[in-house]
DNA sequence: TTTACTGCAAATATTTTGCAATATC
DNA sequence: GATATTGCAAAATATTTGCAGTAAA
């Protein structure tokens, strides 16, 4: 599931696409960065992105990093989460499009969840907007949550955080 | 539509129940705040929320503003949007239980979409998972980006703050 | 009276920016 | 060779934290 639908090859190929249509640079660093996350499994931050590059291959600098999550994004090939968390989350796209999440509102675990996108798209047909891609986010008790709950055990995010 | 299907009064209560249920203490700043987040259309950021306090009623420090959002949404009346930009936006859950929002990659405009929630959630029964609220946000193209691909002047938010 | 909550300011975390060096075209 | 992109470090932005003072219970 690493690489979600595609191959690394053939995301690579759409990178190169993407960079000649726009008259971009091929750099290093880019094709370095899109395997990482390629190898990655789901979700990411841009701290655990940058020592993964480094451990596995080299060093890019952060501007480098974020940059190029831009230019990925505006290619297509990630997408961006913010679950409950403060920090943000990306996502290889064509992973992202096999599942929407289920993020549980009280200790902040994040599920993958399958559900038929296309039933869902046809759900949404907007005037005067052209949709490319959608992200579901269903909040609410996971069932480790609903098990303490119902011993008198429940504690919110916030409550888990203060005890910090 | 500013404070969607609750009244201020509505809201107030809601959050009265849940500072007594936990336990917590109810300060003028934490109904303030609501107050101010019930007159204000819309979505909203930290800073302006700030400034929205400070104009109409009094000053409110940063750390309160923080504390009491947080406080909100663990209360159920507000929850959190990521859309394309670096700054999280908020809005009234009851507000937002209205509609979904469909986002433009190109030039960031986010629209408010009425879908039927009940479908989208008739289509996710999720296994060991109690769902209670869910967010759609539909990425794509808006008409005036449409408009203006025709005529060869696309631009992508990338670009548009490269210019800056 | 007790202590949760606030304000303030400093600390931390996150992202952006300017500029010289480098690598792509 | 021209210049887009990188690395580096500093700046800007966003959020959290510690602590003394204030106010809710």
């Amino acid at each position: 599931m690493s690489a979600g639908m595609y191959s690394v090859d053939k995301m690579r190929e759409i990178l190169t696409c993407y960079l000649e249509k726009k008259g971009l640079r091929k750099t290093v660093e880019r094709y370095t960065i899109l395997e990482c996350i390629c190898h990655m499994q789901g979700h990411f931050d841009v701290e655990t992105l940058r020592k993964h590059v480094a451990e596995n291959h080299f060093r890019v600098s952060q501007a480098a990093v974020y940059n190029t999550i831009e230019l990925l994004m505006d290619a297509g090939l990630v997408v961006r989460h913010q679950f409950s968390s403060q920090v943000v989350q990306y996502e290889l796209k064509s992973a992202a499009l096999t599942h929407h999440h289920a993020i549980c509102c009280y200790c902040g675990s994040i599920r993958e969840v399958k559900i038929d996108r296309v039933k869902i798209a046809a759900d949404y047909k907007i005037a005067r907007f052209t949709p490319e891609y959608h992200s579901l986010y269903i909040y609410g008790m996971c069932s480790k949550c609903k098990f303490r709950e119902k011993f008198q055990m429940k504690k919110t995010i916030n409550e888990q955080q203060k005890q910090k």
